[in-house]
RNA sequence: GGUCGCAUAGCUCAGUCGGCUAGAGCGCUUGCCUCACAUGCAAGAGGCCGCAGGUUCGAGUCCUGCUGCGACCACCA
């Protein structure tokens, strides 16, 4: 019996009910099956974010990975979660207080941390449960946050070991400040952008008479400036290293040294050295053993306090500048020089400074004492992992970055001075430490740190028990380098860390290939003694059309939710993945999703096509892949797409195997529309309706159907599912069992190769396409049929004969006429396919010139690329060196073209004929 | 400043070990409401494979240089 389904695919009725029956048949749970496992961990998103495309595209990938992987027979497990995002999460809570008029002060430490935690309570889930309505099978039920009770353990597990094995330390260190965070960064935070700025040239007077002149982009670094420096072998300036330059403004006297540094054709060769607040200056601070003076606060405001004398007083002129930005004390500094005639140069000058990834304010540095994690022990291991191929980094291209960073790797500042956050796991004894600052304020350096999994009870030195926790937080990174292990139960040793680490891969932008990957390598190495993952790929970025990153101010964001409820996920989700092609940036535009939105149609439309015509008996068979179709006279249309499926599901498989995603939907695209649609379903319909084989074109169709929505089930989990369900009888006693996601994936193996059909069907669709040329060359309205009559030898023409049914059927063609020999029939050739010649007889008369024309042109063409054939063929360089299948193919092709040729020649020699009459 | 990518049809891109007549999708042109689908069917037009050299029997593919674009890294005041 007949039956039918709805017209149209609406994703709406559909989605949302699927999903929810996958997660109450626990299908994303591992089966415990005892399988090889597949495993992955999601790159937490930031519990403030909201999808965007690049969430859309990772995990799609993800879960096309996880869903392959599944119905592949793997035990799967892919857990989510999000991270605590630190100084993000810590921005949105004081951006709700400040709209209330408070700040995190105004709270106290305990009462903002409760404030976060009910903030994510209330909206923190909100990008998880985003990303189920793409679909994404990951098991819900093991999803952590960072912050949570087991990942905060692990936290301070780790800690306390890298503590342990000296691989930590605290110091006072010139660190990446972040004036509007209030808080240190790390090298990799702090992004560098260049900036249109102004090279000033200061006076400084020399005490003994004459002067240098120093250039600098930050004047008002100047107030803290301790000494100047040139290059040792600069001529120009040789008289002047070991004299005092007077400092302007300040008045101070400071040391005039040489140092290698210096760059003598830069600026006048002359530099004002800041310890205080410049890196490099630091540094030749250090070799020169210069004083260091810290002239800013926490919000880069000036502290007149600095530039206090020994008795405590401020000089009257640090009072001016008391309490000012530093941008507005580097215009006042400005002024003052100008007034005083000390400002020798104003150059424009485009530089680079470094500014806050999360805020964009510029980086200040600043001397505070602060954690650090040696990195290079923890790097090595790390590359050495890469360099062995224990962990695949895909593409490989990346692999260079990979080292780069990692060779050039300074140590890890992980402090912070947020209060949202891993709390560091150290102590400072109150007795000991009489600085210390019982309300938590910051630890002065000199403070000795008790470092332990939970707070010390007593103190071994002074058997105080009065501590103070150390007031910072871990950098999030430092958890989320934790996150593939940690999320498996570690420090624990579990069940699931013994199955499921490490983890098979792991997908990821570039974007946090430094701030993650790299950290997970060296953590995971650390602590597990082996990778974390077996094959990172790295994927690009979405951008729109132009190419453009998508950003809200130039209002190009493409909204994944809209799109998912605009044309549904299956589409959305097909067009990431065809358009993620190797290290390239996928540029995405809505036309794109619509035009896949037509591939779910067309997909849909097929099954309905079958199920219209499938019998109730074919339907509730339960054949085993490769007994099909049952013997009866086995067709060669079913013989055909038998075999095309068969490549298809081998071309898929290593497509994906290879992370070849745009590959693996392009095969399925093919297959899917251009054969099975548009060749099987057409020579199907021959058979169909009680015609003979009507059995074998349903048992066909039914397969081919149901092995297409196996293979595209990973790529569009809602349509394929739906089908299914219409496709499939169901067990009544479990049906869940037949759901599509949990059946078996395609192997090549369950179908069987055939060449000779293969080539009989390629050479009668040639025909078939030859005469709808000539069909459509001729003017001929489609309704009407055409008379085609066919020359070849009797053998080549028996061919036809054969399946004379499906080429009349499908080119619409009164019965072919077929002459062998010699009686060639009196009209012109106007077609050849391989050798045979194709004739459509018109009533109105053919344009000879016409005709004669194009076949010369065809000719032309063909004895061009036979010349080139020939001499390829003559070479014997190349028989002797190529492979010998390509020559092999080469001989065939010359072979192929000398017949086509002999036909062609054939038609025009038939032409001169005619018109000689 | 250093490193790495990219340049192929109007657009977005494939092109695997160097060897089929360089492909696809979208767009475009023409004709069709053919009983699964007009979200469709059929046919077609459209290419100095960025430029210049080199290697090779043979180069879109490998090498060198150039031009243009992009990304990443970077403490030059």
């Amino acid at each position: 019996m007949p039956r039918e389904i709805a017209k149209s695919y609406s994703h709406q009725d559909v989605e949302g009910p699927w999903y929810a029956r996958w997660e109450e048949a626990a299908h994303f749970a591992p089966a415990g099956s005892g399988e090889p496992p597949f495993s992955m961990v999601i790159p937490p998103p930031n519990v403030t974010g909201s999808l965007h495309m690049g969430h859309a595209l990772n995990n799609t990938l993800q879960d096309v990975l996880c869903r392959f992987r599944r119905m592949d027979g793997h035990d799967v497990l892919w857990v989510p979660g999000t991270d605590h995002a630190g100084i993000a999460t810590q921005n949105v809570v004081e951006r709700q207080l400040a709209a209330e008029g408070l700040d995190r002060a105004d709270l106290g430490r305990q009462a903002f941390i409760e404030k976060v935690w009910s903030w994510r309570e209330e909206t923190g889930g909100t990008i998880l449960r985003q990303l189920r309505a793409l679909g994404v099978s990951c098991d819900w039920s093991r999803e952590r946050f960072t912050m949570d009770e087991g990942l905060s353990r692990a936290v301070r597990e780790a800690f306390v070991r890298l503590w342990e094995e000296g691989l930590l330390y605290r110091a006072e260190r010139l660190i990446n400040w972040c004036p509007r965070c209030k808080t240190a960064l790390a090298d990799i935070e702090v992004v560098h952008e260049e900036v249109d700025g102004h090279l000033w040239h200061v006076r400084y007077p020399l005490v003994e008479g004459g002067e240098l002149v120093v250039a600098t982009t930050r004047p008002e670094t100047m107030l803290g400036d301790t000494g100047v420096a040139v290059h040792p072998d600069d001529r120009r300036h040789a008289g002047s290293i070991g004299r005092r330059a007077r400092l302007p403004i300040a008045g101070r006297e400071i040391p005039v040294l040489g140092d290698a540094f210096v760059d003598p054709e830069f600026g006048t060769g002359a530099v004002k050295i800041t310890p205080g607040h410049d890196f490099n200056d630091f540094e030749i601070g250090l070799r020169n053993g210069l004083e260091v003076i810290n002239i800013l606060d926490d919000d880069a405001a000036v502290r007149a306090e600095a530039f206090a004398a020994a008795d405590g007083k401020v000089p009257a002129w640090a009072g001016r500048y008391r309490g000012q930005d530093r941008l507005a004390a580097r215009e006042r500094v400005v002024e003052e020089l100008t007034e005083g005639g000390l400002l020798a140069e104003v150059q424009p000058y485009r530089h680079a400074v470094g500014k806050c990834y999360r805020c964009q304010t510029v980086i200040e540095p600043y001397l505070t004492p602060q954690w650090f994690v040696k990195v290079q022990p923890l790097a090595d291991p790390a590359m050495e992992a890469v360099r062995d191929g224990r962990t695949r980094i895909i593409p490989e291209t990346w692999k260079n970055s990979y080292f780069a960073w990692m060779e050039n790797i300074k140590d890890w500042c992980v402090s912070r001075q947020i209060w949202w956050g891993h709390q560091i796991p150290a102590w400072y004894c109150a007795g000991c430490n009489e600085s210390l600052d019982p309300d938590g304020g910051r630890v002065a350096s000199g403070c000795v740190p008790v470092v332990g999994r939970t707070a010390p009870e007593r103190c071994e030195t002074c058997g105080g028990r009065r501590f103070v926790q150390d007031p910072d937080v871990l950098d999030t990174w430092f958890s989320s380098a934790l996150w593939p292990f940690s999320t498996l139960g570690w420090p624990d040793k579990t069940a699931d860390l013994d199955t499921f680490y490490p983890t098979s891969a792991l997908v990821t932008g570039f974007d946090i290939l430094f701030f993650w990957v790299a950290r997970m390598m060296m953590m995971g190495l650390r602590f597990m003694d082996r990778v974390p993952f077996r094959d990172v790929y790295i994927h690009a970025l979405v951008r729109d059309q132009e190419g453009q990153k998508m950003s809200k101010s130039k209002g190009n964001v493409i909204d994944p939710l809209i799109m998912v409820n605009r044309y549904g996920a299956d589409p959305f989700r097909f067009t990431l993945v065809a358009m993620t092609a190797m290290g390239r940036d996928v540029k995405l535009a809505e036309d794109r999703i619509a035009g896949y939105q037509h591939f779910v149609n067309k997909l849909w439309n097929a099954a309905r096509f079958v199920l219209m015509n499938l019998d109730d008996e074919v339907l509730r068979e339960r054949r085993r892949p490769g007994e099909e179709p049952a013997g009866e006279d086995p067709d060669l249309a079913d013989r055909w797409i038998l075999s095309r499926l068969k490549a298809t599901i081998e071309r898929a498989r290593e497509a994906i195997a290879a992370y070849r995603f745009n590959d693996f939907a392009h095969h399925l695209y093919q297959f899917t529309w251009h054969e099975f649609c548009d060749w099987y379903i057409e020579m199907s319909k021959l058979r169909l309706n009680g015609g003979a084989g009507s059995r074998a074109a349903q048992r066909t169709l039914h397969t081919v159907l149901r092995n297409i929505l196996l293979l595209l089930h990973p790529l569009m989990p809602f349509v394929t599912e739906e089908l299914w369900g219409a496709v499939t009888a169901r067990d009544a006693a479990s049906p869940r069992r037949d759901d599509i996601m949990v059946q078996h994936y395609p192997a090549s193996d369950d179908f069987p190769a055939d060449r000779d059909a293969e080539e009989k069907v390629e050479f009668l669709s040639g025909i078939i396409r030859a005469v709808r040329n000539l069909r459509t060359e001729m003017n001929v309205p489609p309704s009407r049929k055409v008379r085609v009559v066919l020359f070849d030898t009797e053998e080549r023409l028996s061919l036809v004969r054969a399946y004379e049914g499906l080429v009349c059927a499908l080119a619409r063609t009164e019965p072919l006429e077929y002459l062998s020999g010699g009686g060639r029939p009196q009209k012109v050739a106007t077609a050849i396919v391989d050798t045979t010649e194709v004739y459509v007889p018109l009533d109105g008369a053919v344009d000879l010139e016409e005709e004669s024309g194009r076949l010369h042109r065809a000719l032309d063409k063909l004895e061009t690329e036979m010349g080139r054939v020939r001499k390829k063929l003559a070479n014997e360089n190349f028989t002797a060196k190529a492979r010998p299948e390509v020559v092999e193919r080469e001989r065939e092709k010359a072979q192929e073209m000398e017949e086509k040729i002999d036909a062609l020649n054939r038609s025009l020699e038939r032409i001169r004929e005619l018109q000689a009459q």
